[in-house]
DNA sequence: CGTCATTGTCAACGGCATTGACAGACCCAT
DNA sequence: ATGGGTCTGTCAATGCCGTTGACAATGACG
């Protein structure tokens, strides 16, 4: 009875009374997720950014959960496409490479968003485009030696380690600049303050520390480099014996 | 029904007539949070844990970021001290064992109250507990052989990828269960039908992955564990060259 | 004893997601 | 064309949330 013309009337000529769609709500959501876009995604922003009543997404969302779901799902998919586009079509040995870029390429999509990322949280999302992403991973690490659950293992691994980090800078960035700021200050006021004698290799390391806690791309490079320098040590033992 | 909790009456200066004190408004919170302790952190239900207006709070703590900011300075407190508990007083040779206990303490730290973990997302606490726990680390891999910069990075590395896959975790399992169960549900089924001609690798991976799925704490000790692989075969490099 | 700061209560505000009633526009069969 | 049925956008209202300002009760202190 419902669902009548399921969706082949409408796109040929003109829409009947669709204003909105699914897919121009949520790119007005991704300009409102992103970085200058404003701290939140919320209804009233969103409807403002597509010049309607705020409540009209429900018309095509059930509720924001959808819509959030939706957008994560989007942006994996954007994520593996650009990890797709930076990788060789055929087979390649180089799995460190593989890895390293694939897990590069959703963080940036993600951090594109920060918003979406934070509401993300730990939703699974299954999306196709994920799925044949992941066979690819396993078969990489697979042919460079590894069995293939040790290889699965080692891809959940890598995944669940790149959306954490991920959404754990995008927590960050999608804080409001003032608390930013006043955080980063108070790490640094304590940091200046620590007592030689009492932590002599902390206040050694402290330039150092300091330089990180700003850059949260060059930890996540270094904390990916030695996952992968682990997962290279496991590999040379499975070949050995 | 004003639930009184009879402990005033004491310290030696000036204390009014004080019914909520800064440690008994965390005291509830902490239980308010609790994974039993229902859903959410809300002014409301604090008021009722504590027989008391909502807004009486608002006394002691200025808002809800600076009483997160306290539940989570205690959360990391008492990991430490968790930590603390476990590992031997004096120096010890088995840096492995050391970094594991602490990161797992941590986790369990936060683990046991998820919203904390949910709500702290990526504010720095810098508190004194973590501070000399930070120190100990860093003298633990520079007696192991590490450079103490290297070393400090090493610990900012173990440092960001627990809390961050705490975090992960704790969002999962803050989430309300009927919502936990449909999303495990859905991702259930989408590996269950996967086609084994297009995925061969995946349909023979699937039961260990769905096993994981569950196992959060299983993935994180691999995760971990893969790291600290990796942060020997750092530590051999520098003895070697 | 009177003044004053402290602290709990209460009512109210604005922002949020969500819902139900309504109205215009479109489709199709009559 | 016409009239029911259906989409889809609008509007008003609900309930929860954090937060604020006015008020009242309490104790401390000169």
């Amino acid at each position: 009875m419902k669902a009548r013309v399921a969706q082949q009337a409408e796109q040929s000529t003109s829409k009947r009374r669709a204003a909105l769609t699914r897919e121009s709500i949520l790119e007005a959501a991704l300009r409102v997720c992103a970085p200058e876009g404003g701290g939140q995604l919320t209804f009233s922003r969103l409807g403002k950014e597509l010049g309607a009543d705020p409540t009209a997404v429900y018309r095509h969302f059930r509720d924001k959960d959808e819509l959030v779901l939706a957008l994560t799902e989007l942006t994996v998919a954007e994520g593996v496409e650009l990890a797709r586009a930076t990788l060789p079509d055929g087979p390649s040995g180089d799995w460190r490479g593989w890895l390293t870029v694939t897990a590069e390429s959703i963080r940036a999509s993600y951090l594109a968003r920060p918003v979406v990322a934070v509401l993300a949280a730990a939703r699974t999302t299954a999306s196709p485009a994920e799925t044949s992403s992941f066979e690819q991973l396993i078969s990489v690490l697979h042919r460079a030696g590894l069995p293939v659950l040790e290889a699965a293992e080692c891809c959940r691994q890598l995944v669940d380690l790149t959306l954490a980090l991920t959404q754990y800078s995008a927590a960050f960035s999608a804080l409001d600049p003032a608390t930013q700021a006043k955080d980063e200050a108070a790490w640094a006021v304590k940091y200046a303050m620590l007592p030689e004698s009492e932590y002599p290799l902390l206040h050694e390391s402290t330039p150092r520390l300091t330089e990180l806690f700003r850059d949260d791309t060059e930890v996540f490079r270094m904390i990916l480099a030695t996952f992968l320098d682990g997962v290279a040590l496991r590999i040379e033992r499975t070949r050995q014996g």
